[in-house]
Formats: structure tokens, sequence, C-alpha cells
DNA sequence: TTCAAATAAGACTAAATTAGTCGTATATCA
DNA sequence: TGATATACGACTAATTTAGTCTTATTTGAA
């Protein structure tokens, strides 16, 4: 528990790689698992998410491939994590609107406020951390 | 990723009932299982995990049960997750020692650094959440 | 206009982890 | 000696993660 998947540390490298090949042209999803020697269709739906969210942008077609969009100070862990997972939370009950369907617990159980505020400092730190200091 | 198993969230759970209860005599996981309505022969073994490494003082035969040694305000979420999980940590290669065994990327990664320092942040917001702030 | 190289995306499979159960042994009180 | 409890390993089922396959589409250039 507790741990980042494989889509997550991925999803840095790519990140990262974008950050600092960013002088001039595209780079590609190939260019990315080649260099880091990891499955290439795996970072490919990494890079595909990204365009969705529109931190990169996505060039089709031959010569094209994958361009920051943003700078990486202006880039968070967060907002890496947060694009790839769609539930990076330390519980099935972490949203403001969480009812029954999450958890069967959720009306007596005590821990979970406490754990809301856990949360709440978790994402702060992810926040804190920018793309730049990874670099 | 990121979510805590719901062995940690019992255990959570659990350590806070026996801060809760701990006046006088001790406290059977079936009284826990019963009270949260959470998987009795579950809990049972987070509580001796807890036993082994002598957070709890487990009473065997009847009459037994388990009573907390230390203080709530002694005890923080990083002793609870540990004792229960054994391995906590964002990646495969957070510890010091790591080597390809861990990971293959291990030699060439750029994000581990980086993953190291937040690894050591989270770690150090668990550590600083005591039970007594979950009572 | 056709080929090569690239993204886009859904379906699928295999491996690993998590959650929970079962059975049996042992300890202790009444 | 029986009831009640912990101790613990083995097992199973469900879920999640990791990775692959396939097919479609876009675009630049020969
Ligand atoms: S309500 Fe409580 S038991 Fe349920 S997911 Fe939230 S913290 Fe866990
Ligand atoms: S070495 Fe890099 S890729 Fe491997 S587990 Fe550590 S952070 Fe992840």
């Amino acid at each position: 528990m507790l741990k980042l998947s494989k889509r997550t540390e991925y999803a840095i490298m790519a990140a990262r790689y974008l950050a600092l090949k960013n002088s001039g042209n595209c780079v590609t999803a190939k260019e990315i698992a080649e260099d880091y020697q990891i499955p290439y269709q795996f970072v490919a739906k990494v890079l595909q998410d990204f365009a969705r969210t529109e931190m990169v942008s996505s060039i089709q077609g031959s010569k094209g491939g994958y361009v920051l969009n943003r700078l990486p100070e202006e880039i968070s862990l967060i907002d890496i994590i947060s694009t790839v997972e769609e539930n990076h939370q330390l519980t099935e009950c972490m949203q403001e609107d969480a009812n029954k369907t999450s958890c069967e617990h959720i009306d007596c159980c005590k821990i979970r406020d406490p754990l809301i505020e856990v949360q709440r400092k978790i994402d702060s730190l992810f926040a804190q951390t920018s793309l730049k200091q990874i670099l």
C-alpha cells in the first residue's frame, strides 16, 4: 500500500523527459520508451492522458509526437498523478460527497475525518513538488 | 495507488479502540470486530502483528484479549502502518541499499532521488500524526 | 497518391496483490 | 474439562496492476 503504480512512475519519467527535451521539436513515445527501457504502449497511453488534460500537445502523423504546454515549474506531482490515476486517494471515502456506496462503514467511521486531514497534507506535499525540482 | 489497504484501516480502528477502552481490563478481537462490523479473523491478525512489535500485550485464554502498552500520544501512524504493512513505500527502490533486484532501472533512474525525498516527507507526516489525534 | 511513421483508443490477458476464510494448535479461566 | 480466547499457517476469491494486441486515423514526404 501507499505505493505508486508503474503507470505513475512512467508518467513522471515521461514528463521529465519532455521538460528536458522541450527545446524546439517534439518527442515521440517511442523515443521515451527506448531511452528509459519502459514498455512503449504503456508510456504512449500515459502521454495520451497528458494530452487529454492539455498538459502536453500531441501532434499526429509522421514527424509527430508530444510537446509540453506548460513550464516545468508550473507542473506539480499532483497534476501528474491526478491525470494518470483516476483515484489517488488514501481511501474510497475521501471525497466530501462520499456515501454508503463508497464504503459501508462511512456513517459510523471515526477515522475518516482524521484521514481526510492526512490526505489534505499529502496532496499539499505533492502540490508543492514541481517537475522542475525533478529535472 | 497511494491507497491504504483495508488491513491498515482496520489497524488504525483497532488501535483507536484499544486507546479508548484502555481503562482497566483487556479488549478482545471479537469485540472490536463486532463494534466496527469488520471481519474478525482479519482484525485478529492485525492485533497479533501489534503484539509482535510489543505495541500491545496479548493475554491468551479465557478472559484474554489485548491491552495497549504505550500511551496514545506515543503511537504514531507510521508505527501502525509499518507494523501491519511490510512495505509501505512509494516504490520498490526506496531503501538506501536497494539494488537491481528491487528494480531493473535503478542504475539509470533519474526520478529515484526526488522520490526518496518525497517519501521522507510523507513518512515524517505519518510520524507527526499520533493516535491521540485520532481519538 | 501511396507509404511510412506517428498518435488514439478499446479490448484483452497475465501477473500480482489484497481481502477474507478455514483449520488447527495452544493457553487460561472457571 | 469445557468455554473462550489468542496464534498462525495455508488457502481461496476478488480486485487491481501491468502489459499486449489490434485496428483506426492523421500527416509528412517520396
Ligand atoms: S469510511 Fe472509514 S472504513 Fe470506510 S473507507 Fe473511509 S476511512 Fe475506511
Ligand atoms: S529505480 Fe526508478 S523506476 Fe525503479 S522503482 Fe525506483 S523510482 Fe521506480
